[in-house]
DNA sequence: CGGCGGGATGAATACTCTTC
DNA sequence: GAAGAGTATTCATCCCGCCG
């Protein structure tokens, strides 16, 4: 489209450009005539020309007026380089010199002339060009269609191939398959024999090293770098655990070795064992953490034990985790003793949290993930006393548990809602020990409101004379009396000569139903103490006086009752405590006893029979029947009778708050569900084992004084957890 | 009541051997 | 060669029970 040589014609840019030489229509048409190469000015063909491009001229300008209201380049290039046809008007071929590039807009005719070959030339000329065109064009095609043939047969032979690599893949991508199983069959297997290698590579190290020491005559306790065995680090565990001093360990561990006749080649010393007992706390942990992260992977429920004491100004907080045996009967495992500042439930919550997570810490593998989470939601049950910040502390836990459960539990969104209220079922029970200990004060208060009435003097609550005696028989008389008092050694001389076990417990020392069991071995030795008193206590005005309270018929009676309510209460009580198969036992005892005490009531002499409440138990206890004889050997007053109906009204009253959740009416005295049953199985009817753990700590606060918290610990942990059997 | 022995602690320091 | 683990030694201090 441009004014080259192949252009034949006027493009309207072309056209436009003619106005430039005047401004008349005349002077245009000369100049399209001289640029045409025509020098005729008249005639037909000049007036055509004439209007021709006068016309062609206005609808230029007009089109190039409305482009350029309405910009666009494109449009304007279009217009201005299309022909207007002005040589087929005047009948004639021409040949123009370029224009400038049209992008300027510009447009500008060149300054030199435009020189415009002979007809003929041009026309040869580009005909020539096309001609070697066309054939150039003919032979490139010739060579494609050529080309494209041998291209196509060997896509075809290029398909046969890819079509039979197919084949051959599919069947290789099997046999890949097969050896890709065998492999990891072999690599099970080497890890089996490598791992039989390793093991046996080091029983052949432990046995050359035997053979060693056969030969030398010396057991080695180190090895080469003088680094302790694992077996020494334990026995200085063990011996750490039966109270053996630091200093002594090494000392111990000579002398044993002298006994066999063994040569060492060097102990531990004080040192070492300090270091060695420090650790232990963390294979004591270990233990604990391992022994309940397997329980709570193996879906096994947990019964959370916890209390709290004062020693020597300190507080401590302990808890327990009571696991289910096979065989009934549970086990628990102690962890958590810690000093706490106060004796809130907060407290308690957030020390229990600590403890756990640093358990967790020690665990393997999952374990180590949401320890304390996993833990609590497998507590379905717990296990304290009756103090208030107990019962907060377990609605504490109850409340975690219930949030907790839904993280944990897998699934739970697809539980049905019942089954997500028995996953949130949480029991809590409480020491019956406690109930024992906590008897003491009920029958003190009618002992005393008894003989008020008989006596008619004045008797402060819970101090009937017959409480004073039995404690001033403890103490004279006692395991612990400090001997100063002649008497008690001539007693003991006595009841060692005559009779297997007539001894006084400590009062101190302090057991749960420690008035009942004194008061019953005073009644059955009352003469002989008598007797003694009058012989060797001479002037000591105490002992004179508790000889004359001794004799009284009240204070006989008093301590008759007491000894019955050990005979046949608080003793099978005691035992059938501690010896629940399962806490839901309690139901069956407690409406045992309820009853004989209504019995009782009713008709107060059978309370003076050989018949115990919970009948079974009576065999356990060993000696029963000397003592019941000795009870049972006097004969029962009107006033005993008096007293043992009031008694008996109290223990009816005191039994049935108690045991409220077990007997008629209560949450466990109809049908319990065998799922109930199963997720109390780990309960315990008795915290004796925290409390047993706090007499543990209180004996190491005497021995040890200096003692640091987590050394006490380990120390409790090996022992009461037996870590090191 | 005071002296003494036993048991425990924390802190400072030293030595040997291995690992990086 | 430095750093660290394991072991050992020493000293001052504390608290309890025993004994005179």
């Amino acid at each position: 489209m441009s004014d080259g040589v192949e252009d034949a014609d006027f493009t309207v840019r072309r056209l436009l450009e003619l106005k430039k030489v005047g401004p008349t229509v005349k002077e245009w048409t000369l100049e399209c005539f001289r640029v045409c190469g025509i020098n005729d000015c008249k005639g037909a063909r000049w007036i055509r020309c004439r209007r021709f491009v006068e016309r062609e001229i206005a609808k230029a300008e007009t089109k190039l007026r409305n482009i350029r209201r309405r910009p666009s380049q494109t449009d304007e290039l279009y217009y201005l380089n299309s022909y207007c046809g002005l040589a087929a008007h005047l009948g004639i071929s021409l040949s123009l010199t370029p224009l400038p590039p049209p992008f300027l807009i510009t447009l500008l005719i060149p300054a030199h002339s435009v020189s415009i070959p002979s007809k003929s030339t041009v026309s040869c000329e580009t005909c020539q060009i096309k001609s070697r065109k066309i054939k150039n064009i003919s032979r490139r095609l010739k060579r494609a269609q050529t080309n494209l043939r041998s291209h196509k047969l060997c896509l075809i032979s290029q398909s046969k191939s890819a079509n039979r690599l197919a084949r051959s893949n599919k069947r290789l991508s099997k046999e890949n398959h097969r050896l890709r199983d065998r492999v990891a069959r072999l690599s099970e297997r080497y890890t089996v024999v490598e791992r039989n290698f390793r093991f046996l590579e080091n029983a052949n190290e432990v046995a050359q090293e035997n053979l060693a020491e056969a030969h030398s005559g010396i057991v080695n306790l180190s090895d080469d770098r003088g680094v302790f065995s694992p077996d020494t680090v334990r026995t200085v565990m063990e011996l750490s655990d039966y109270g053996v001093a630091d200093e002594r360990v090494g000392g111990v561990i000579e002398s044993v070795c002298r006994l066999v006749g063994v040569q060492i080649d060097k102990v531990p010393s004080p040192s070492t064992v300090r270091n060695i007992s420090l650790s232990s706390l963390t294979v004591a942990k270990m233990h604990v953490s391992e022994r309940l992260g397997d329980a709570i992977d193996a879906g096994e429920y947990i019964c959370l034990l916890s209390d709290e004491t004062n020693k020597k100004g300190n507080k401590y907080q302990l808890f327990g985790a009571g696991l289910a045996k096979g065989d009934g009967g549970q086990d628990v495992m102690v962890f958590g003793l810690t000093q706490v500042a106060d004796k809130t439930a907060k407290t308690a919550f957030d020390v229990l949290r600590e403890r756990l997570d640093s358990l967790g810490g020690l665990g393997r593998g999952s374990e180590i993930d949401q320890f304390t989470d996993r833990f609590l939601a497998a507590t379905t049950c717990t296990m304290s006393d009756r103090a208030s910040t107990q019962l907060k502390f377990n609605a504490m836990i109850a409340d975690y548990r219930a949030s907790v459960l839904p993280k944990i539990t897998a699934g739970w969104d697809k539980m049905t809602s019942e089954e997500q209220e028995r996953t949130l079922e949480f029991h809590e029970f409480y020491c019956q020990l406690h109930t024992i200990a906590n008897l003491t004060n009920v029958v003190l208060e009618i002992l005393a409101e008894h003989e008020r009435i008989v006596t008619g003097k004045e008797v402060p609550d819970l101090s009937p004379t017959v409480f004073a005696v039995v404690k001033e028989v403890a103490r004279l008389f006692g395991d612990r009396s400090a001997g100063m008092h002649g008497c008690a050694l001539e007693f003991k001389a006595w009841s060692k000569q005559n009779l297997s076990d007539c001894s006084f417990p400590s009062f101190l020392g302090h057991r749960f139903n420690v008035v009942f069991l004194l008061a019953a071995r005073i009644f059955s030795q009352k003469q002989k103490l008598v007797q003694i008193i009058d012989e060797c206590g001479g002037s000591k005005v105490e002992l004179v006086k508790l000889a004359e309270l001794l004799r009284l018929p009240l204070i006989s009676e008093h301590l008759q009752i007491l000894g019955m309510i050990d005979q046949l209460v608080t003793g099978p009580l005691w035992r059938v405590a501690e010896n629940l198969k399962h806490v839901l036992e309690t139901r069956s005892h407690a409406s045992l006893l309820l009853s004989w005490v209504g019995h009782c009531k009713g008709d107060p002499i059978s309370f003076f029979s050989r018949v115990s409440p919970v009948p079974s138990l009576q065999t356990i206890a060993a000696g029963t029947e000397e003592m019941l004889g000795k009870l049972l050997s006097v004969a029962t007053s009107e006033s005993s009778l008096e007293a043992t109906v009031l008694l008996m009204e109290a223990m009816e009253r005191y039994f049935k708050c108690l045991f409220v959740d077990f007997i008629d009416g209560g949450k466990y005295s109809g049908e319990v569900s065998e799922d109930t049953v199963e997720r109390t199985q780990c309960a315990l009817g008795h915290n004796r084992h925290i409390e047993s753990a706090f007499g543990f700590v209180d004996r190491l606060h005497t021995h040890s004084p200096n003692m640091i918290v987590p050394r006490r610990l380990a120390k409790l942990m090996i022992s009461k957890n037996h870590t090191t059997r």
